[in-house]
DNA sequence: GTCTATATGCAGATAGAC
DNA sequence: GTCTATCTGCATATAGAC
């Protein structure tokens, strides 16, 4: 538990993260990490065995984030509605990178779903993270079939978010975005 | 123009179609589609010098059958409803395939979108052939907007496809499915 | 056209000196 | 912990015989 080793570990995740996001997993190597980080390949190879944990890592980095991130969300606004737009918020507060590198869950788990079924059980634990935070917002506003409510928020989310980053146009996000705060208003 | 030689590079493209689609275009080798063709990996480069080039043939023969595939639904419904609704159903029919390895054209184009322009440009094309197809119908549905509602019925369709590829949870496309013809069905 | 053989490069991963 | 050196495998791609 030496400060020092915490500290390069915490280094190498965020390295890690970023390159997942902007090259995508199987694009990025453990040599681009060493290089961001300023060691050396097998110097990163100690700290982590294999990708598999890197990414792990890495999740779990990212899930610590949106579980403090949702929780701060509850604090802030008490209308569900209002968290629920707060959502759709983060998507404009983020549209630069979504329209350069797409949604950070959507993308990692849509390149790991086709195969590596081993990987998809790890980043498919994002989604988990935020299903049952939106499945709860609409319970709250006493929506019948909220659980599909909360699938059809997220499916309208991932949509928006894939299409602008093909087409790289933040004008398709922004009018998903007004389309689908349209449809939670239209929600009794 | 040799016939033998038409049937072969056929079945180069067919087998390279088919291993994008189930393995990934970043995953798919010359090694592997030589295999399926049974040649060699030499004879396969004779045939098409590099992975682009591929690709740019997968490309042109989908964007052919879809393009026929909209000619004939154009011709088998006149209600522009129901050609939507058409649309649909093609995700019905294909829902162990979409949900064992996402849509098509979605995967194909997320997974080219980081980093390889080149090739994304060429993929784009299959939703480049879909979109002006869907903003005539809702065009001739004389609403508001046709070109915002064909974005938004292709974002709906792609965000439905990602998500139950992902979770390999056919309900939820289903669900989607559901949705959003109920959405259609609101519409003036 | 089709094959064998090979060049080249980079990936993930390991061994062992310091 | 960090390094250098190396192994192994597989990828794209090319050369040249048949």
């Amino acid at each position: 538990m030496k400060a020092k080793g915490e500290k390069i570990r915490e280094r190498i995740v965020e390295a890690a993260n970023q390159l997942i996001y902007k090259k995508g997993f199987n694009a990025m190597s453990f040599a681009d990490v060493a290089a961001v980080v300023a060691i050396t390949k097998g110097n990163l190879h100690y700290h982590f065995n294999n990708k598999e944990s890197l990414l792990q890592a890495v999740v779990e980095m990212r899930l610590a984030a949106i579980r403090q991130q949702l929780i701060l969300w509850d604090a802030e606004f008490s209308e569900p509605k209002q968290r629920l737009k707060r959502f759709l918020q983060m998507l404009l507060n983020e549209q630069n990178e979504l329209v350069r590198y797409g949604c950070p869950m959507g993308s990692l788990n849509m390149e790991l779903a086709k195969q590596q079924t081993d990987l998809l059980n790890i980043s498919r634990e994002l989604f988990d993270a935020y299903l049952p935070w939106l499945e709860r917002q609409f319970l709250l506003l006493k929506i019948k079939q909220s659980e599909q409510k909360a699938r059809h928020f997220l499916s309208m989310a991932q949509g928006a978010a894939l299409m602008c980053h093909v087409y790289h146009d933040q004008a398709w996000l922004l009018q998903e975005c007004v389309v689908i705060e349209q449809w939670l208003d239209s929600l009794p």
